[in-house]
DNA sequence: TTGGAATGTCAACAAGGCTGACTTAAACTG
DNA sequence: CAGTTTAAGTCAGCCTTGTTGACATTCCAA
């Protein structure tokens, strides 16, 4: 459809910022804010695996990001937040609770259900690396501007899926 | 650090979007728009794969994002876009190559050189790719209104490493 | 009591990162 | 010209992290 490069607008008013070129850009923003957004959990947890048979990655830290600020949520609420598989999460959810980093208790109401919680170990290492990554953050915000914060969050916001637009929102909810 | 979750700021002015919840909640908002971002070019790979040994996936879409978008770059170069390493690149390269959807002519000033274009065909698959990546952002844009646009293009910017933000840079000069 | 849901586990596979070692060809440099 | 450096490619092997499929267990609920 759209695989014009014109840089005229689309129509008669100011929506040059819809055009081909500044979407282009967009994206290869994203694409490389996206690396520096994970470069610093990442150094850390290179630091952190020395000596360890298990390597920890990302999907170590994403899972103890959101067991961290949702504790005491199920595994498939947990699947819903990540979005992949069981056996994927299973993977890495095992070797976080043979770790000593990640507790996990059978349910109350629903003994089927297991419970994740962040041991003190756990919360050290989520600590670590989110101070890392907030700060990264910290200083874009602060270079940015609150209104740039604002426009940025909303863009963001309009990415999502919907899906993932409801479980961002009730994660804040559940935090405010 | 700065572990502590207070919502008091931090000076007398206003810095209440640079608290650690607000930081916390771009944090995640990258992490579930970056999902959206990559969702629809991800499906369109899954149906270009089909019935083929060598299936494409996000390595594939950015190489041919990127010889798309400066076309007779060096491999080098690409090297230092990505952020991969060459056997890491050569072996996406090579299947492309092989496939007719990127050609390699040695260089003329330096022979050494290989100089990258996209094919007809990688024109089509680029082209379909980027269709739909840039469907989704143009949505984004526009629900958002061109001021969010820019603020989220200035915190984007200032969230890369200074080597990335440099190839971002000069990939935007080069087209302008 | 039986069906279905939640969880866990095993096996196998693929994409896509990485390191290290090595070759080839071309270009540069003293 | 000899030696070094550089660009690219290749091979082998490793790891993480995603996937599917099959299957067992446990336990809630109709």
């Amino acid at each position: 459809m759209d695989d014009t490069r014109s840089p005229a607008p689309p129509s008669g008013e100011a929506l040059l910022f819809l055009t081909d070129e500044q979407l282009r850009q967009g994206i290869e923003a994203m694409f490389f804010a996206y690396q520096g957004f994970t470069a610093d959990p990442d150094r850390l947890l290179e630091e952190f695996n020395k000596g360890r048979a298990q390597n920890y990655g990302r999907a170590h830290h994403r899972a103890v990001h959101f067991i961290n600020c949702a504790p005491g949520t199920t595994v498939n609420n947990l699947l819903g937040i990540l979005g992949v598989t069981k056996q994927s999460l299973n993977r890495v959810l095992r070797t976080l609770i043979e770790d000593g980093l990640v507790q996990s208790r059978v349910g109350r109401v629903d003994r089927r259900e297991r419970h994740l919680y962040l041991t003190e170990a756990g919360q050290d290492l989520e600590r670590q690396l989110s101070n890392a990554q907030r700060a990264r953050m910290r200083a874009a915000y602060r270079d940015a501007g609150p209104q740039a914060v604002a426009g940025f969050r909303t863009v963001l916001e309009a990415m999502m899926d919907p899906e993932q637009r409801r479980s961002y929102r009730s994660l804040r909810e559940g935090r405010s």
